[in-house]
RNA sequence: GGGGGAAUGUCCCGAGCGGCAAAGGGGGCGGACUGUAAAUCCGCUGGCUAAGCCUUCGUAGGUUCGAGUCCUACUUCCCCCA
């Protein structure tokens, strides 16, 4: 791929050591162009949800370290292609979503780059862009006749995204199949405006981007650049960002920062010198230092992971009360009131709160059957005393200490009740 | 246009003589072991006011004491012929 290429500029020298690289069109191009300074580069990012996962970090990570490198970050929302919908990846074509959920989803989803990068007007500060600018308006006649005559249809059909969908005799909608032509079209659009030459992306964004270099070649744009990154997977193969809970959002209304922590902390240990390089900002030495523990030392790295990963997202502050409120929890058994908190009333403690809707109030099963279940397996828990009896009901005694009792299933998942 | 298949537990794949809350995987969750890890082993994996009740097999009807299973129509997808 790469192996015998060693890049001047720090840009490439510290996405390629960090192993942020997967492919890219031209290495020593590049290089040259992030050698000058100031290289303007963009990342699509899909608004199909109301929060980016963890998924999305891999990116944004490549912007940051853009921007600390001195280029320009242009980080894009996909305003205008969302509404069409990427094939990329996908076995089955998804519902199309509204443009006011679109809407909704870029103006959540927006907050989360202000912890990353820096915005303003100068030559490398961060700036938005969303191409429903200059999508939405489009003239279909027009478009085709400026834009679609430089697509060859024959060699779209040799891209993997569609290539996939025929293979598997799945459904490829002729709208879907415009997705390339939107996403490409965007390169050109940003470079004409923005000046972007490179655009960078997951590897399953290869076959797009490229398709975005070629159709600015044959509109006139200066030699553009692909850079994308490897598909993320944990050391066991699961997919990124995927718990039981669901997915692993950043927006902190959506995952409270203490489960996000959490979330890093459960880091398998042949992951942990990887994620660090990707996902903290801390320097390669450090980094270093932290991979050569062994055994039981590991979970040092892993804390160290998790609080840096937080903070990234949800602040320094924050990082550091998830760090202490976990400590006390798992390392002291204590009982940490920082914890995640559910209220109850005072009226319904008095009724006599049964375990098993306690614990669905809580959030921690999804029903009082699944309760029980666990409750048979001997996986409940409150204030760290195994439930036993399904019929069981919560009292006064048990809000004794500060108001609250603590609700737990298995060893790692914790929630206060408090009393309101 | 003609002929033949397929749709199953709302995470996925997948069995299913008319008695079915429905085999088996994967995934997930819990337990044991550990280091809040991995691997391994064990259990669980529709809902509820729970020895009972209710809702599930593409959609709508029908036959039957009883339908995922049989019949009819419809929808979607696939294959073959034109």
């Amino acid at each position: 791929m790469a192996d015998d290429f060693s890049p001047k500029s720090d840009f490439l020298r510290v996405l390629m050591e960090r192993g942020f690289v997967h492919q890219c069109s031209d290495f020593s191009g590049l290089d040259e162009k992030a050698l000058a300074g100031g290289l303007p580069a963009y990342i699509g990012f899909d608004c199909t949800a109301a929060s980016l996962h963890v998924g999305s970090l891999l990116p944004i990570m490549m912007l940051a370290w853009l921007q600390r490198t001195g280029g320009k970050p242009l980080p894009l929302m996909g305003g205008g292609t969302t509404r069409v919908g990427d094939p990329s990846g996908k076995d089955e074509s998804r519902k199309l979503l509204t443009v006011e959920q679109i809407d909704a989803n870029k103006a959540s989803i927006k907050r989360v780059f202000e912890r990353f990068l820096n915005f303003g007007n100068g030559p490398t500060d961060t700036l938005m862009l969303d191409n429903a600018d200059w999508l939405a308006g489009l003239n279909y006649i027009d478009f085709l006749r400026d834009v679609g005559r430089h697509f060859s249809v024959n060699r779209m059909l040799t891209m993997d995204s569609v290539k996939l969908r025929l293979e598997r005799e799945h459904e490829l909608s002729f709208i879907e199949f415009n997705y390339m032509c939107l996403q490409a079209y965007d390169f050109v659009e940003i470079n004409r405006r923005y000046g972007a030459l490179l655009q960078m992306g997951g590897s399953d964004q290869w076959g797009n981007i490229v398709t975005g270099l070629d159709l600015g070649r044959r509109m006139g744009t200066p030699q553009l650049y692909a850079l994308t990154s490897p598909l993320l997977t944990t050391a066991s193969g699961a997919k990124m960002g995927k718990t039981a809970a669901g997915a692993v959002w950043l927006n902190a209304d959506m995952l409270s920062p203490y489960d996000y922590w959490q979330y890093w902390r459960n880091t398998e240990d042949a992951d942990v010198a990887r994620f660090l390089k990707l996902f903290t900002f801390l320097p390669m030495d450090e980094i270093a230092r932290l991979s050569a523990l062994q055994g039981a030392e590991i979970n040092e790295a892993k804390k160290t992971l998790a609080t840096e990963a937080t903070a990234l997202v949800h602040g320094r502050e924050a990082a550091e009360k998830a760090a202490e409120t976990a400590r006390a929890t798992f390392e002291e058994g204590a009982l940490a009131l920082s914890l995640p908190k559910v209220p109850v009333s005072a009226e319904e403690i008095a009724a006599g709160l049964g375990v098993l809707s306690a614990f669905v109030k809580a959030g921690l099963v999804p029903s009082t059957g699944e309760a029980r279940r666990q409750i048979k397996s001997g996986g409940l828990r409150v204030n760290d005393v195994v439930v036993t009896d399904e019929r069981g009901a919560l009292s006064q005694k048990d809000f004794e200490k500060d108001g609250v009792a603590k609700l737990s299933l298995g060893k790692k998942k914790h929630v206060l009740l408090s009393r309101d």
